[in-house]
DNA sequence: CTGAAAGCGCTTACAG
DNA sequence: CTGAAAGCGCTTACAG
């Protein structure tokens, strides 16, 4: 149990003054005057003795902790445990760290968790918020806090922002399924206010008007248990057993109306084509494969670490607000192409 | 843009000493006479104000941080994933904030993120680690920090930790092939010195010992791109005809090898079984399902974060090692019945 | 170039 | 019960 190397017995064993070695080991060497003779003298026996300063005393000191809070829906849903594990490697690269956290959509938990950020100090943040924490997010922009929001805005809060234009993806994929002859098109989505969500409608709805078609939209009330889910869209398609098509809403929900489907037999695409929004391993493997409507994940990852770092290191309070709109892509798979047999209303 | 109120603030205006305040605000007015006049007075206002001691300050003045360090291979893996969710709430519940990251099995990275652990003093570890930082470990173990291991041992490093039973898993996956009239069972892995590993494939060599029929392993190197794996095991598949089931390590091995049976067009289980080590949506979902040693992921998370905890806890030094073997438990599915028209060589 | 010193915001013996 | 003070380990004007 060695004990720990502080900065004065660095001082004490080259025997210069401490402000010597803490301006040395900042980079400020050259600034200060120092000569390059004892700048590396200095390097040279920290590396060699191994001295890590003290980031607690450092940060209390600067003010800073270099850490970046990241808060999203699910980490453990591959969308934002992709989007996470990109966001972090380009933060290391950049030299700073990331603490992530889920909020699993409750707006209390995502209180607590912003104060949590806020009492480890973080340098900026970037969230996926749910509603409901409009006030307190409002405050940090207020008080000029580096911050992105992403995937989702937040009614009524004007800050940098990276979300997908869920509209047109959806619009698309509507459209799409109208090409296939699709007449009876449901749209799934989560029961909420995030404005992805109401996008993502809004797409879906703007295609079928344009067709003159009813929307047929089932909303599921989150957070709810996986077997609930399940059991309630398997009672959703027994409801509505004329429905040709499905859309849903986010990848968790076409995992979950999968299965839905699987336990009612329902065959894909002959009794009813599927798309999902967001891509993964299951919509990609699955017999038929799944039409999805892809995030461009890397994409996004670069640019909210970009508008985040900018925001951070433009010391100056320019107030000035980046708000990113990405496209996304719809990936056509078998699971929306009408079969042969299939009769069709087109034309 | 308010001031940050400081403890010397509240001592101030209730004219009382910052002493009393820290002593009340930490548990302590019991223990020091004060009175729960005054005590509660204390409360009131700093509750009022909404007072929230300097975190950084605290903990460099006590030294312990309240942060846990959880290290997984990959946080995007559900397995990971759902272990670390359950963590983080337990640990929560408990006081104690989680940071999280992975691996992605570099021995590098590993090291790098152990430092900075450190670096931000944690107070405990969890970590599920490649093979190649045993020093590293042991030195903490030497330091008295409070640390377990899960998913995986350390080679020559004697420490608390909990994993699953992977030998049996594997042992007991194998028999039921075998059961099922397969002969020619394969096993794919990673190629890993990671305890867990050795004891799947050694689970896997037993049974087919007992029926003196010969392994058939093939070890795939990672990290490597996703499409260089599926690539692989493609070629595995078409050199190995013969192969009449086929046993995947680990989850992200499932999905991979379904990826490559896939392109193959192999029909499952009529042309090959398969067992994944591993649950998850996919499996579950596929068609037709997929047979899986599924972990005990929530007894899992429990026990990790009640051994790290007691560890904590203990202040004594009292050197008592925690090490704790779950069984994992074969969740049959139809990938790896064997069909009424398939030959069989039992009997 | 360097040394002495203040200060980041807290906790906690110590002496009343 | 309370006040004054030291100290956690650093950074950084300030005065040489």
């Amino acid at each position: 149990m060695k004990k720990k190397i502080l900065i004065h017995d660095i001082a004490k064993h080259l025997d210069v003054s401490i402000a010597t070695v803490s301006l040395v080991l900042n980079g400020k060497a050259k600034e200060k005057r120092i000569s390059d003779t004892l700048a590396e003298r200095v390097l040279k026996y920290v590396e060699e003795v191994g001295y890590k300063p003290n980031q607690l005393a450092k940060s209390l000191r600067t003010g800073k902790t270099h850490v970046i809070g990241l808060m999203v829906e699910d980490i453990a849903n591959p969308f934002f445990a992709t989007v996470a594990a990109l966001i972090e490697k380009k933060a290391l690269a950049r030299g700073y760290r990331i603490i992530y956290c889920s909020t699993n959509n409750d707006t209390a938990k995502a209180l607590d968790l912003l104060t949590m950020f806020q009492e480890r100090h973080v340098d900026g943040y970037i969230l996926a918020l749910p509603n409901g924490v409009e006030d307190e997010v409002s405050a940090l922009v207020r008080r000029g806090k580096a911050l992105v929001l992403f995937d989702r805005l937040l009614p009524g809060v004007l800050t940098n922002a990276v979300v997908v234009d869920s509209a047109s993806g959806m619009y698309e994929a509507t459209q799409h399924l109208l090409g296939q002859g699709f007449r009876r098109i449901a749209l799934v989505m989560a029961h909420s206010e995030q404005t992805q969500m109401a996008a993502r409608q809004q797409g879906y709805a703007q295609a079928l008007r344009e067709h003159q078609l009813p929307e047929l939209v089932h909303e599921i009330a989150l957070p709810q248990e996986h077997e609930q889910i399940v059991h309630e869209l398997q009672l959703f398609f027994q409801v509505q057993p004329a429905c040709d098509a499905v859309l849903f809403a986010t990848n968790y929900l076409g995992v979950y109306g999968l299965e839905a489907l699987t336990r009612l037999g329902k065959r894909i695409p002959e009794q009813v084509a599927v798309v999902s929004f967001d891509d993964n391993d299951l919509f990609r493997l699955y017999s038929p494969p799944i039409t999805v409507v892809a995030q461009p994940i890397e994409a996004m990852a670069e640019d909210i670490i970009n508008t985040l770092l900018s925001a951070l290191e433009s010391r100056a309070e320019t107030g000035r607000i980046v708000q990113l709109q990405l496209a996304p892509q719809l990936v056509v798979r078998s699971s929306s192409i009408r079969s042969r047999g299939q009769s069709s209303n087109e034309g």
